[in-house]
DNA sequence: TTGCAACTTCAAGTCAGCTTTAAGGCAAGC
DNA sequence: GCTTGCCTTAAAGCTGACTTGAAGTTGCAA
């Protein structure tokens, strides 16, 4: 059985070796073996970092993939594990959708007035209620996709 | 020509004294008169922090209301400048949109392996390439609603 | 005169998810 | 013996948009 460095695991899963560092610092990783003290991954190691990099493309935040790996009753099969977690997470970006929609609508509307200024627009902002677009709060982490 | 204090223009357009301190502090807001020290509000002002509120509400970042304020020539109608500024966050929109519908679909699908461990799982992810769930950056602010 | 509320400034803290830096260890090759 | 290259740790820094805390000021009322 080979045993591959961080960086090798790294480069194979398309996470940063510092990245998984990480996760083994604040616990949703287990701490590898050791060879004069680096760490040495496995087949099994670098599967579970294969998942851990999967969910966190599909917008897991850290704190719910130690969930997917922990949170659940030992035993529990992986299909078990999934759905329970995709369930939230379908239902946020059901709602993160809406709020993008209401946000494309008024952003369609935007420039179509014919305010001579930005205090003209903002006073009649202002009358009809400047409260009235309202995006849930959006715990997925999105953002830079590599 | 009755002046605000900061507490009322912030409970008018709902946002807290400290983020329209903020706000001026870099620079996207113009130093309000003071009366005694503290600053005081007039409606032009009130109107402009209004404007500030949607456009914050629409998910522009602090950096590109402060483009929509100030990085136009003089006299620029406002209609020209939410156009400009509001068809990037459309497109920027609309990539986000292709992203959630991409991860809807992983989503989906996740949970209907019938694999035995979340090894198994990653093994399978691994060999089908780990990498192939792509969400193009998303810059856009839409988390915390309130 | 004292107290209170609301304001002020400046610095530091918060969140997540890392990255970067500094300082050092260890094995292989020349 | 020395260099190269990859590894190690701990601590600090980064992003954006604020919030919080400490310490001080101001005006008004009892």
């Amino acid at each position: 059985m080979p045993l591959l460095t961080i960086s090798e695991v790294a480069r194979q899963v398309g996470l940063r070796p510092s990245a998984i560092r990480y996760c083994e610092e604040i616990g949703i990783l287990p701490r590898p073996q050791r060879v004069s003290r680096q760490r040495r991954y496995d087949d099994a190691a670098l599967y579970r970092l294969a998942t851990l990099q999967r969910a966190r493309q599909i917008g897991f935040t850290l704190d719910e993939i130690g969930k997917l790996f922990f949170g659940f009753r030992n035993g529990t099969p992986p299909s078990e594990r999934w759905k329970k977690l995709s369930q939230r997470k379908l239902d946020e970006l059901e709602q993160l959708m809406e709020g993008i929609k209401a946000i494309q609508l008024v952003l369609q509307g935007q420039g179509k007035c014919g305010c001579a200024s930005l205090e003209e627009c903002g006073e009649g902002l202002l009358r009809n209620g400047c409260g009235d677009v309202i995006v849930k709060s959006v715990p997925v982490n999105l953002r830079r996709g590599r």
